[in-house]
DNA sequence: GCAAAAGTGTTGAGTGTACACCCATGC
DNA sequence: GCATGGGTGTACACTCAACACTTTTGC
């Protein structure tokens, strides 16, 4: 794929470049596990290969609009957290011709909704970060570049709302947490700094229904990012 | 301007996107100010205007590349830090046409070289960042975002070696971190700090020639990005 | 000898880490 | 009554911030 720019009207100079485009990484955190969603193709020199939803940016659309676009058209989610992660521009990083991508990474809490496949890709799924399937493109890096600026972000952030329902329990965030930093942490002093954090607070609900003593809820004060430090 | 993207050599389909251009943010320190390279524009609708050092992101050329293509034609630097800072992309940060631009960041030891004024612009010229005269695109944006980024990197790695000749004393770097952060540092707790994040350390050299006692000399134990966190 | 910057330690506050037991519920 | 996860406090180590005086040189 090729550029041909035409610079301004009157002047016929042509600019030749690359094209640009922007992938997403949606993350979500399932049975325990950080996930990414992923299509896969079905066609073309990367047909069955696993990437990550995109797509060409529009003339007249910004960037982060491009990546709402593909949120809510690949994947059909719309309004959550989405950040601008990285541009990657190597020169072969797509064999059918030049074209810099923008990744942007979004989270989303997986209860909310089920991905739908359609006539575009062969099929929709959440694949671990830990074990991902065979990836076109450089995806895979994008991927990685992802969850270090997660794991990065959640230290001196709220930016975990984006993964957690409205409520959840102390355990529940401990999680999240634990998760993404691919550790275990201690629970009373985890509670600890989340009290001093400021971050949530405690709703009236409590969590029955386990077979154990019930949980009391929290919800964020701010779902929007907040930093800490 | 427009980008007319020919999909294939087969296939005609033509696709309307964004034309592509790196820009690059030179930050120095100069008398106790931290400065940013700016030339000026001689022509066209921001003529007169004050702007980072550019260039269109050629076919063949990773978006590295064309920051340091644009380092070296422009500034005339070569072999320095440089870092992909975040990717601007409004409709009309650019009123000749579509240009989304990938700035990144970069930093010198300011005695090193002087800029030369060359053909394609009116003038080249150090600026203060917190004094800079009026700016063509969306180019003050990308000073504000890239020196919060110095501002946060600083912290947490040994970047300030950009900034440094080889050999420094602790008082020269101890006024670099207090130009970056804009704050006056305690001149023991700063030393002790120094010591403890072990990345620098003692030469055998003196500084004499002021009129005070004579400045033991440091360095850098690596001149690459380190972190210490 | 005087001006100027170099060099050097201690204390208190706050934050991070390690660690063990009782509590409320479902079954 | 027993299994399960919920909930709580203390002690030590470490880091961060505040603070003042002596030393070595140039002039």
């Amino acid at each position: 794929m090729k550029i041909a720019t035409k610079k301004g009207a009157k002047n016929s100079e042509l600019i030749i470049g690359p094209a640009m485009a922007v992938d997403v990484l949606i993350f979500a955190i399932r049975e325990e596990k950080l996930n990414v969603l992923l299509i896969q193709i079905n066609n073309g020199p990367y047909k069955g290969k696993w990437a990550l939803p995109g797509g060409i940016v529009a003339l007249e659309e910004t960037l982060d609009e491009t990546a709402e676009r593909v949120l809510e058209k690949k994947a059909g989610i719309k309004g959550i957290y989405l950040e601008q992660l990285y541009t990657f521009g190597k020169v072969d990083r797509d064999v059918r011709g030049r074209i810099a991508s923008v990744a942007y990474f979004a989270l989303v809490n997986s209860d909310k909704f089920a991905p739908k496949t359609n006539e575009y890709y062969a099929d929709i799924a959440w694949k671990e970060v830990d074990d991902l399937p065979s990836m076109a493109f450089d995806h895979k890096e994008m991927v990685r570049y992802g969850v270090h600026r997660l794991q990065s972000k959640i230290e001196y952030s709220n930016i975990a709302y984006g993964l957690l329902p409205k409520e959840f329990t102390l355990t529940e965030i401990q999680k999240v947490y634990e998760v993404i930093l691919g550790k275990e942490l201690d629970k009373r002093n985890f509670r600890k700094k989340m009290k001093m954090l400021d971050l949530i607070e405690p709703t009236k609900h409590v969590k029955y229904g386990m077979r154990n003593r019930p949980a009391e809820m929290y919800k964020f004060k701010k779902r929007s990012l907040v930093f800490t430090k």
